[in-house]
DNA sequence: TCAACATTTAGCTTTTAAGCTAATTGAAGG
DNA sequence: CCTTCAATTAGCTTAAAAGCTAAATGTTGA
């Protein structure tokens, strides 16, 4: 992880980290996408069915805001048979929002 | 502010603090508009010339902009002679950020 | 092997967001 | 007054996002 020096360490360091703020930001920019993170996080996984199921739009609208959580890093999949479980990596917000928090003060 | 009783602290409480998150997180979801708040915020307030001139995009875009991060309550304007004074409402970033990192643990 | 199942991908339409230039508003100062 | 200046609003075009249905993919289990 490369890190320029004489920077102050409450501002955005390296360009993934701006980029992957970005996609984190835009998944974020939406309610059901929101939704979605939260449930997934409270229950520790869930399978695409159960998600899709919960929500009012269809299988493959929802099917698609997963995708969009995934390539932001927020959620991850992992295939199992004909099921994909989805998970929630915490760790990416906490440090966002951290950062952010730090920027604030 | 009216908040119903019955209902974990550390879960969304009112419509409009709903609406709110939703318009706050839309605000956030473009790079501009972000580097917009964070520069409000470092310098404790500016005129909006100032900011328009730190933008590669035209002015009307970057007053759009500014017009974006005030609905949704990141920002407020003062008006002051045919200036207009933004400043950062960094408590309403704050306690969402907090709230979310609630959420997250 | 084949039907049923879980889920995504394709292909499309509609809505919303972002950008521009030109026009407007409204205050300041000669 | 009338010009200049700060800034927004109008009006438009283009691009991106969101939604749907139908088709495809890949897995399981009889």
């Amino acid at each position: 992880m490369s890190s320029v020096s004489e920077r102050p360490s409450d501002t955005p360091k390296t360009v993934s980290e701006l980029e992957q703020a970005d996609a984190v930001f835009s998944a974020l920019a939406h309610s059901v996408r929101r939704q979605i993170l939260l449930s997934v996080h409270y229950r520790g996984c869930a399978r695409a069915g159960e998600i899709a199921r919960r929500f009012d739009c269809s299988w493959p609208t929802t099917s698609r805001h997963l995708s969009a959580l995934v390539e932001s890093g927020l959620l991850s999949v992992e295939r199992v048979g004909r099921e994909r479980i989805y998970r929630a990596n915490d760790r990416l917000l906490v440090e966002l929002f951290e950062r952010w928090l730090g920027y604030l003060r």
